[in-house]
DNA sequence: GTGATAGGTGTGAGATCG
DNA sequence: CGATCTCACACCTATCAC
């Protein structure tokens, strides 16, 4: 595309495929166009979301808009709407347009407009449904090996990294009840950054990197379905679930850039099948467990899809291709009967309590479109912040962050 | 129970990167 | 030159067929 013909419509996300389609014949820029196309994409998704799920979509620009605060002087839902246009969509601009200072076309700016009043619109309708916001929720969720992710989690856990992935340790497993029986359900899981910042493992303890590090970008966001594929709530309840043939790799290579220009949730969760999840060494990850419900065996993508997303503190984990704390990596000795090779004598020096449990895990009530792209936002995030200049480093703390 | 095979571990030397 | 990554390796478990 290299004429320098400008539509002159605004593209509104209400325009039918067929005006995207006459963008793109009368030709735009091409890294502005991808940006507007990024854009259209997301509106439409809001629009959808608006059209036939507002609870839903309140709830997810609730999410939205309180964990961004770090953006705002003072974050809250209710100061959502006197922000500007360019406020509410920072992952609608490329890194370049935005960080190395070039020309966004009125396009571009137009969709991402058109972006944010879908996501004012909906706050405004999450406002009449808070009732959903307060859902409490019904499941419950129990990790196998709790006292062990809780010591590790008390040394700092990490995990190894590698090209043809490696397991996590300990295993993510566990237990689901309160389910309906005869409702199908599908549990996936995905890894999100929990820091916006590259860490490093100095004197026994991890702290963040002072230096200003350009990190490529992290790619593939995903959803990663249990080896229980969609099934019953009987079989789940009585079998539980599991995530042991997952595994982390920081092989790039792997990864393949979403097309926003394809259904995205079909595009995430069903694409790729393969067990790797990819992370970046020296960064912070949680995972998070999602419980599906669905009336038919079929996940749906296009439907209402309830989803209840688990989040355990004690999950999260640090990156890294070696071990760097050599208590963790004891500890992993111990425990891992695959490591039993490499056991040792010495005991890791934890404090002594009756028993290790885990905090209650967050818990987030929605549906399975915006946890993705809930997901989809912190990787953005991150692979924004990475690529910001040196000295516009947001002043927010990282504590701010979870 | 046994043996074969596949695959999950941490290790450490050397390679690579900035 | 230090930090980080890669790979072959020994050692182990898990699974399967017999």
């Amino acid at each position: 595309m290299s004429n320098n013909n400008t539509p002159k419509k605004s593209p509104k996300s209400q325009e039918s495929s067929s005006d995207t389609d006459d963008l793109i014949s009368k030709g735009i820029e091409d890294e502005a166009y991808s940006t507007f196309k990024a854009a259209h994409s997301l509106s439409n998704i809001y629009r959808d979301y608006i059209l036939s799920s507002p609870k839903s979509l309140g709830q997810h620009v609730f999410q939205h808009s309180h964990s961004e605060r770090y953006n705002a002087s003072k974050g809250s839902p209710s100061t959502l709407q006197s922000y500007p246009h360019n406020w509410l969509c920072p992952a609608i601009h490329t890194e370049d347009s935005v960080s190395e200072g070039n020309v966004i076309s009125h396009d571009t700016i137009e969709a991402a407009k058109a972006f944010s009043h879908f996501v004012q619109d909906a706050y405004a309708l999450s406002q009449i449904n808070q009732d959903f916001i307060r859902h409490e929720n019904k499941y419950q969720l129990r990790l196998d090996q709790e006292d062990l992710w809780a010591k590790f989690h008390y040394l700092g856990n990490e995990m190894i990294l590698t090209r043809n992935g490696r397991c996590f340790f300990p295993l993510i497993k566990g237990d689901i009840s309160n389910l309906d029986p005869i409702k199908h359900y599908t549990i996936m899981m995905d890894v999100v950054p929990v820091s916006k910042r590259r860490l490093r493992f100095r004197n026994g303890s991890w702290n963040y990197s002072q230096k200003s590090e350009e990190l490529s970008p992290i790619g593939l966001y995903k959803m990663y379905k249990s080896e229980e594929q969609a099934t019953y709530g009987e079989n789940l309840m009585k079998n539980g679930f599991s995530f042991a043939k997952a595994k982390l790799s920081n092989d790039q290579g792997k990864i393949t850039d979403i097309d926003f220009s394809k259904e995205l949730i079909t595009q995430v969760i069903s694409e790729d099948q393969s067990n790797h999840l990819i992370v970046q060494s020296f960064y912070r990850y949680v995972p998070r467990i999602h419980i599906v419900e669905h009336d038919t065996k079929d996940l749906l993508f296009h439907d209402n899809l309830l989803t209840t997303t688990f989040t355990f503190q004690e999950l999260e984990f640090v990156g890294v291709t070696h071990y760097q704390n050599q208590a963790v990596n004891s500890l992993k000795k111990s425990y891992n009967p695959h490591a039993k090779g490499f056991k040792e004598d010495i005991a890791v020096e934890i404090p002594l309590k009756d028993k290790w449990t885990l905090e209650p895990p967050k818990i987030e009530f929605w549906d399975l479109k915006s946890a993705v792209m809930d997901g989809l936002r912190l990787f953005d995030i991150s692979r924004g912040n990475v690529k910001r200049k040196r000295g516009e480093e947001s002043s927010s703390s990282d504590e701010e962050w979870h």
